[in-house]
DNA sequence: CACCAGGCAAGTA
DNA sequence: TACTTGCATGGT
């Protein structure tokens, strides 16, 4: 793939992409240590997560996901059955509630058409196939998708998100407005499609991020990739 | 007070 | 097709 607006060529620096994406994810493994993403005992639980995560803190999410633990909501047929107005109430503190009632409504539907709502059965399908169904669903865009086939149903998708971008594109590696399908096409042209590997890149991008790259910051000497720069 | 958080869909031109 | 806007709580 060749990326208009690329300014760092790394076969300058006599080294793949493949080499240069490893080493930085070296870097961050070594710094932080594993993540153990996603947090959830679930394939669903994480499934909602993921949507509601969209735009919103994990703190909030968690609080949102307490209050259907503690009434036993936490399995698609039980979201089902609830009406979107009381699902609503329940999610509130993971902000934009109404809309994300709505999300998660049309992802549990997807769920009984598809599999009855039965989620494990959903892994048996081809993951591109599946990728494509998921991005069908209202409320499911590629983020979200990619986070499910991850981190929920164990298939080698790698996710991309706010952080990723900001972080590439502040070491070179990418332009600022590189599409979604564009940079999760620059890790999985090069890199082997292992689970392992792909959840902890992006959990590692994110608690970096979230560490020492926030919008406003500039480079941080103490950043464990600054030796990237 | 302003700004941000593990996005997405719908509306506009 | 390419931009813009609405959605909303809670932490810094």
């Amino acid at each position: 793939m060749n990326i208009p607006g690329l300014h760092r060529e790394l076969e300058t620096m006599n080294m793949s992409r493949h080499t240069f994406l490893l080493n930085m994810y070296g870097a961050m493994f070594d710094a932080m240590g594993p993540s153990e993403w996603w947090p959830g005992q679930s394939a669903f639980e994480i499934c909602l997560g993921a949507i509601l995560t969209q735009n919103t803190s994990w703190g909030n999410v968690e609080k949102a996901i307490w209050n259907l633990r503690a009434r036993d909501l936490l399995q698609p047929g039980e979201l089902f059955a609830l009406p979107e107005d009381k699902l609503a109430e329940l999610i509130r503190p993971a902000g934009y509630f109404r809309v994300k009632a709505r999300r998660v409504k049309s992802f549990v539907h997807f769920l009984r058409r598809e599999v009855g709502f039965d989620i494990g059965s959903l892994a048996e399908q081809d993951m591109d196939a599946l990728r494509g169904k998921l991005l069908q669903v209202k409320g499911i865009g590629p983020e979200t998708a990619d986070s499910m086939l991850l981190y929920a149903l164990d298939k080698p998708s790698f996710v991309v998100d706010a952080y990723t971008a900001r972080i590439c594109h502040r070491h070179g590696l990418v332009p600022s407005d590189i599409g979604y399908d564009e940079l999760r096409e620059f890790f999985m042209d090069v890199l082997p499609p292992d689970i392992y590997l792909f959840n902890e890149f992006h959990a590692l991008f994110v608690r970096v991020g979230k560490k020492w790259c926030k919008k406003r910051n500039g480079l941080c000497a103490d950043c464990p990739l600054f030796s990237f720069f």
